[in-house]
DNA sequence: AGCACGCCGACT
DNA sequence: GTCGGCGTGCTC
């Protein structure tokens, strides 16, 4: 007998404290099935969980009274592998979640289906030549009968659409089945959600400029480089194909590329495109997937017969065997940034892995981040590479905004300006379609003066400050409180109000002001019920409304030809909200809503309903500019020292229980405090507590606190250590402790 | 997280 | 007398 071998196991529990290595004994028996990567059940602290196998051991410092055997080994093929456990081991360093955090990330898709597709179809149970004997014995029972010849004429249908087919019921079909006179046989089918040809159509040829960008990247890619490369391209400049053409290259060089795409609904047409290229090699995961295509298409990636995958945030997962090129489409999108749990950036988890395995990174957007922007400047690190010009020449649709403070001079208290009702009129007349826009994202209480369109701003922050129903105006960064006011600071109008309003309202009006007009409204409300969304959207289509009103998912990727008018009813509830990106929100989101206007033949026109038309952010979408858009946005980053010249850490404490988390915040920030003496004295500054925008979710109370600083080590660190003291001094199993690494929206 | 162990109030 | 409340500690 050989020397006892013990695995190291992660187990599934997702706690801080039990975040760590455990050693199980493996029993002989499990000896040969057990590997790297696999997941197990185990014994802890006197009940069973899974674990995940991540090493294997022939000593342990472990006391042998404490050690347990590992109980059964889950899975057939190893679930994780050596990569994804390198990169687990970053994210918990680098997001300062749990092991088990990251790993169920990883193996999510896995987890739920552990059997294969299947299909049953049904075969005559005898020699042909035999048919008119058994027929004759079946005289009596003419439906038998029918099935048999049924199934003689159609061999190899299921027994459903046997019985379908003859109109019987399936009694029949079994009781055959039964006696022997049908014969089922059982294959295993993948489950394919996408089942799509290739056309075998050559892609277009590229202009110049697309030419020259997938030049620059494939001669990466040939060099084994590992670049990043910011791909900098407008609506309609032709990115996707940039991407095809490279991934072709890749795929004749054996390297496989993983593409991320920030929300389902946009993967539909992307997959298309690319099954249309690429056929089969391209594998698709989302949670829309049904659980049993979710698990084909991941083993399909597994066992590599998936050079391709495409998918949303998780698919950064995708356990494809060293990564060549990885794209991450529309890198600025908040979406990337998971909500819960591991607190990851796909983009991050993106760019790690291409280190870890020296694939080249392709970051496209046409509202590119300003943290990814930045590092792609002549010093680096990234290469920038940009697309100016649109592949058909359309006109860009014209924009203008509407100053609000006019309508509040004119007398006009209403949320529409007289110009856009007039254009809305307009376009009912001419029986092309409208879409209004309203943001709700991200939605505050924020008070602007309808005079001269000044809200009020932290003086330490630079952020909107928000009302309290204590009656104070509060900002959600460093507690600062500002009694109500009665009068503009600025102008002293008493012309104060809430920024935004919501659909509802908009829809009322509407309808009020043109009765005989079609008026459609999608927002979370009329959208909660599946297919909803796509019922809307179908009805708009065929005209059967001249007005659409919506929400944050009419924003993007909609072709929408009879559109040549979109309103946004108030840029200010996106410039304002408090938020240290509110101004790059507000550019990124015009530019995208403008993009819905005039994708017919029809040129577009988009007016822009604001207090703010001479704010920066707003000027340049209208000028179609990101570059003048950097420019001043950077200026203001830097004299804030917010991101991409500093690094953030969100702490989020809650529970029901209010004062617990507001005494609890408190004790947090002296931990940090005390934690922060450790490092050098112009380490991070540490703002708040306060309470957080979202003061109240699910019966629970939560206060924040927000760490800001240079160095992202440093700042983790200190995160860290201010917890642990935080832990040791009280534990209050009722409070619970939130760590967001670099937020990307502070609600 | 979730289970065991442990020490105090009202119940057959 | 004990059944069970949930505060604290630990998990290979
Ligand atoms: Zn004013
Ligand atoms: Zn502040």
């Amino acid at each position: 007998m050989s020397e006892q071998v013990y695995a190291e196991i992660v187990v599934d529990v997702p706690v801080r404290n039990v975040d760590r290595v455990f050693s199980y004994i493996v029993p002989a028996d499990l000896f040969p099935a057990i590997k790297f990567g696999m997941r197990v059940i185990v014994p802890f602290a006197g009940r069973k969980v899974t674990g995940y196998v991540v090493g294997f051991s022939g000593i342990t410092q472990v006391s042998q009274e404490k050690l347990k055997p590992v109980l059964a080994v889950l899975d057939n093929e190893p679930v994780i592998t050596e990569e994804l456990w390198t990169l687990a081991r970053w994210m918990k360093a680098y997001y300062l979640c749990t092991l088990a955090q990251a790993l169920k990330c990883m193996v999510s898709p896995a987890v739920r289906v552990k059997a294969a597709g299947s299909y049953t179809g049904l075969w005559i149970g005898f020699a042909d030549n035999q048919l008119a004997q058994v027929l004759a014995k079946l005289n009596r029972s003419p439906k038998q009968s029918a099935v048999i010849k049924a199934a003689a004429g159609q061999p190899g249908l299921s027994p459903k659409a046997l019985a379908d087919q003859v109109g019987v019921s399936s009694a029949t079909v079994s009781a055959l089945v039964g006696k022997g006179l049908l014969q089922a046989r059982t294959t295993s089918v993948r489950r394919n959600p996408y089942p799509i040809k290739p056309t075998g159509i050559p892609g277009p040829v590229l202009t110049p400029e697309q030419a020259y960008c997938a030049g620059e990247i494939i001669r990466a890619i040939e060099s084994s480089q590992s670049q990043v490369f910011a791909l900098h391209g407008i609506t309609g400049s032709g990115k996707t194909e940039i991407y095809l053409n490279v991934i072709a290259r890749a795929l004749v060089l054996g390297r496989k590329t993983l593409i991320t795409v920030p929300e389902i609904a946009l993967t539909g047409q992307m997959v298309n495109t690319f099954k249309e290229r690429y056929g089969d090699t391209v594998a698709v995961l989302h949670s829309a997937l049904s659980a049993g295509e979710r698990y084909d298409e991941w083993q399909r990636i597994r066992n590599g017969d998936s050079k391709i995958v495409l998918g949303t945030r998780s698919a950064v997962f995708a356990p494809l065997s060293g990564p060549g090129l990885l794209i991450i489409d529309e890198e600025h999108e908040a979406a990337y940034k998971q909500d819960d749990q591991a607190r990851y950036h796909a983009r991050e988890v993106a760019l790690q892995r291409a280190k870890l395995s020296g694939a080249v990174v392709i970051l496209g957007s046409a509202t590119m981040s300003l943290e990814s922007y930045c590092r792609a400047q002549k010093e680096g690190p990234y290469r920038y590479l940009s697309i100016e010009n649109r592949i058909e020449q359309k006109p860009l649709p014209q924009i203008k905004t509407i100053d609000l403070r006019a309508e509040t001079h004119k007398g006009n208290p209403g949320i529409f300006s007289l110009a856009l009702l007039q254009k809305i009129e307009e376009k009912i007349r001419l029986k092309e379609q409208t879409i209004l826009f309203i943001n709700r994202r991200g939605f505050s209480p924020i008070v602007i003066c309808r005079d001269c369109g000044f809200v009020l701003k932290c003086p330490h922050c630079d952020i909107s400050l928000t009302y309290h129903s204590d009656l104070t105006l509060r900002c959600h960064y460093c507690n600062y409180i500002s009694p109500v006011i009665n009068k503009c600071s600025n102008c002293a109008s008493e012309q104060l109000r809430f920024a935004g309003t919501g659909t509802q309202k908009v829809e009322e009006e509407i309808r009020h002001i043109f009765p005989s007009a079609g008026v459609l409204r999608m927002d979370a409300d009329t959208t909660s019920r599946k297919g909803a969304h796509a019922e809307i959207l179908k009805n708009f289509l065929d005209g059967k409304a001249d007005i659409l009103i919506g929400t944050q998912m009419l924003a993007k990727g909609l072709n929408l030809p009879n559109v040549t008018l979109v309103g946004v009813i108030n840029a200010d509830t996106t410039l304002h909200m408090p938020d240290f990106r509110a101004a790059e929100k507000t550019f990124q989101l015009l530019t995208q809503v403008a993009g819905r206007a005039g994708r017919g033949e029809k040129p577009g026109e988009v007016i822009i309903q604001t207090y703010n038309p001479e704010h920066y952010s707003i000027k340049a979408a209208l000028n179609n500019s990101y570059k003048d858009f950097y420019a001043q946005e950077m200026i203001i980053r830097r004299e804030l020292g917010y991101p991409p010249f500093s690094r953030l850490i969100r702490i989020i404490l809650s529970s029901t229980q209010s004062a617990l988390v507001q005494s609890g915040a408190f004790l947090l920030k002296e931990c940090l405090l005390e934690a922060q003496r450790d490092f050098n004295p112009h380490g991070p500054d540490i703002l708040g507590p306060a309470p957080a925008p979202l003061h109240k979710i699910k019966e629970k109370y939560r206060w924040q606190i927000v760490l800001k600083g240079k160095q992202a080590l440093i700042l983790r660190q200190l995160a860290a250590k201010g917890i642990d003291i935080f832990e040791s001094r009280q534990g209050n199993r009722l409070l619970s402790i939130i760590v967001d690494v670099e937020p990307q929206n502070m609600m």
